[in-house]
DNA sequence: ATAGGGTTAG
């Protein structure tokens, strides 16, 4: 029948009908084909088609046809301006937001109607701009409910949970009752700023005006106990709630993993079906989100599967969950696959997700790959200019973090405590001793930022990689804050390199009461007195460490070959290609010492274990993956070796001649930062 | 016209 419409023929009010009718279908094609052919469409059928188009998802066009009716000069009404309004807030469009609220104050509406008031304040809020937000509040004469809670939600969205509770607090004493809607706003605030107290207070207020039960307070009270670290009563609200939805069990999976409880975690979510609730795409991401985070990667790619085998997609959550453990399993490739289905799905837009496949690329060593991702971000924020930073920092580009950081100031960026953590442990990395003082001098004076206890540790990080000891010793003595033992490690640390026996024992001394369980430290320790041929000091650390039961971490290396990773432990005759491997070594030493190499047997003695001095330099784990590595990678890829302790600084010398005798470039990241080797050089400039 | 869970940096 309208197969071939004409508008002479159709009387108007009849396609109007029809407007109308497809429209409230979603059928917009079709909708949109009618109103073309209203030669003088009035306001109602704008309103209409606007409408629709917020309702069925495609809010900018109409933004784009709210400005086509304002350009003819037609005056809009509060419904068109209502409408409108909601579609800005879909698209976080501020500018023209800000417009129709010009509109809505230039006709009159903003003092005579409360809805499009209320929906001001919320495009503001969700448009990110709280300022706009509290200018609509604050020109509402008459306010209600809605309106509280969305000046209270605009606020939250904003990234302001202060300013949400205290205008939930005025709230109350401009008599205006809190409703659940309100409650279940203003928890999340709660639980950002971890305000227990006031947590409580509100349960206590929930407990005494309600008698029913709501799922969205019920969850929002679990929650927010979960994050102010009150397990407990996290799962005494929960067990008391009658009626649990997907979301209440999702908060205390979520709870569990948090708390590092995996276990109670899974029994959870097995039990989930007994009460008829089945898992949707968020309990599957928080699974895996949880597992990874208690480094159960394995496990996670196990419910990765099963998550798909059920049909659900992995969505920007799952990748940016999954990324880490790519991380963490050293596996590039995997990470490359991920990156991919990024791709594929548009996923690479969202900046969250860019900034944990940036991370993902620095953390496997493809620093380029890293930069690149960087580059592509249409939008970078401060999290994603930490992370760059941080990225650099890690393979010893110190330069290029101080850079990255004066762009960011340059561009307006926010630096926050985490950016100086980058530019600091970059400095130090590089040497760079003027240059981190004037940053960490900045911190505060520029930026508002008072340093922490990692900055503090940082600087004596860098005094003591200078060799400037006695300053970061009195440097530690006078930090404002408690020395942590990243601090004394760090002395520790460059006593071990300046070989300073008093200030390693002053140094070892407080580790050992700081952190008595990590091995590192005595053996640092016990290598300093071996060095300077304390024997029998060294003799007391090792039977301390036996007496306090505490074992060396074995070190160990690992290489991935094409789909497998292959690890080494120091001395290691198990492997399948050992004989080859050590035949191989041999063969490369008496090459390299012609180059000029000498073997450095102070190290051959870090290891107190008895087996390990035996098995002296030639088989240090990184030796052997290294080897593996040369031996079984194609002539010209580069060797990506990972150790999980500090690199031994024999093998180090030994791979800076490898890089050159060979002609490969060698990666080794340790447990302190990356090694780039190349042509006979370190990109650490010997310096870890 | 207002509401909850799963995500990125150390």
């Amino acid at each position: 029948m309208l197969s071939k419409p004409s508008t002479s023929s159709v009387p108007s009010h009849v396609t109007f009908q029809f407007l109308k009718f497809f429209a409230n279908h979603g059928n917009l094609g079709r909708a949109r084909q009618l109103f073309d052919q209203i030669p003088e469409p009035n306001l109602h059928s704008w309103t209409i088609l606007i409408n629709a188009y917020t309702k069925w998802g495609i809010p900018k066009e109409s933004i784009k046809l709210y400005f086509g009716l304002r350009k003819k000069e037609i005056e809009p009404d509060k419904f068109v301006l209502l409408s409108v309004a909601k579609a800005c807030a879909a698209c976080s469009d501020l500018s023209r937001g800000i417009r129709v609220h010009e509109d809505a104050i230039r006709f009159g509406f903003v003092e005579t109607d409360l809805v499009l008031g209320n929906a001001l304040i919320n495009m503001y809020g969700k448009c990110g701009s709280a300022e706009g937000a509290q200018k609509v509040f604050d020109d509402m004469p008459m306010k209600d409910v809605i309106s509280w809670t969305s000046i209270a939600a605009s606020y939250v969205n904003c990234g302001l949970p202060g300013e949400a509770l205290r205008v939930f607090r005025e709230m109350g004493l401009s008599r205006v009752r809190p409703n659940s809607v309100a409650v279940s706003t203003v928890l999340p605030a709660c639980s950002d700023l971890k305000a227990l107290n006031l947590g409580r207070e509100i349960h206590g207020l929930v407990v005494r005006n309600w008698q029913g039960e709501n799922v969205f307070v019920s969850s929002g009270l679990v929650d927010m106990y979960a994050k102010c670290s009150s397990i407990r009563q996290a799962r005494m609200v929960f067990d008391s709630m009658t009626r649990r939805d997907i979301v209440s069990w999702n908060v205390i999976l979520t709870t569990y993993f948090s708390n590092g409880d995996c276990e109670e975690a899974l029994k959870l979510f097995d039990s989930m079906k007994g009460e008829g609730i089945s898992a949707n795409p968020a309990s599957y991401n928080a699974m895996i989100g949880g597992c990874i985070h208690n480094g159960l990667n394995e496990r996670a790619l196990e419910l990765l599967a099963q998550m798909q085998g059920l049909g659900f997609k992995p969505n920007q959550i799952t990748i940016t969950s999954v990324l880490p453990a790519c991380a963490n399993l050293e596996s590039l490739r995997g990470g490359m696959e991920i990156h991919g289905y990024g791709i594929r799905h548009w996923f690479v837009e969202d900046i969250i997700v860019a900034t944990a496949l940036l991370l993902m690329y620095a953390k496997c060593g493809n620093l380029e790959g890293a930069r690149r991702i960087f580059d592509y971000m249409p939008r970078k924020d401060t999290v994603a200019w930490n992370t760059m930073i941080l990225a650099n920092s890690m393979h010893g580009h110190g330069e290029e973090a101080l850079s990255l950081f004066r762009e960011m100031i340059d561009l307006g960026i926010k630096p926050n405590s985490v950016t100086f953590t980058g530019v600091l442990s970059g400095c130090s990395h590089s040497r760079l001793v003027d240059e981190s003082l004037a940053s960490f001098n900045s911190m505060s004076r520029d930026h508002g930022i008072k340093p922490d206890a990692d900055h503090y540790s940082c600087i004596v990080d860098v005094l003591g990689r200078a060799g400037r000891l006695i300053e970061a010793y009195e440097f530690i003595q006078k930090m404002p804050v408690e020395p942590s033992a990243g601090a004394w490690g760090a002395l520790l640390g460059s006593c071990r390199v300046y070989k300073n026996v008093e200030l390693g024992r002053i140094a070892a001394n407080h580790l050992f009461e700081i952190e008595p369980d990590n091995p590192g430290n005595y053996i640092l320790l016990s290598n300093i007195f071996v060095n300077a041929e304390l024997w029998d000091d060294a003799s007391k650390i090792r039977k301390m460490m036996r007496d306090r039961g505490i074992t060396k971490t074995p070190g160990c290396s690992w290489i991935q070959v094409k789909d497998r990773v292959y690890t080494f432990v120091a001395g290691d005759k198990k492997t399948a290609q050992s004989d080859k491997i050590y035949r191989f070594l041999d063969e490369l030493s008496e090459k390299l010492r012609l180059a000029g190499y000498i073997p450095d047997f102070d190290f051959a003695l870090q290891d107190v274990d008895q087996e390990e001095k035996e098995e002296g330099l030639g088989g240090h784990s990184e030796k052997l993956a290294v080897a593996f590595g040369i031996m079984n990678l194609n002539k010209g890829s580069s060797i990506r070796v990972f150790k999980n302790l500090r690199i031994c600084g024999d093998c180090h010398n030994f791979f800076k001649f490898t890089a050159k005798i060979v002609g490969v470039q060698i990666m080794v990241r340790d447990s302190m930062r990356f090694h780039h080797f190349r042509d006979g050089f370190c990109s650490c400039n010997d310096f870890w």
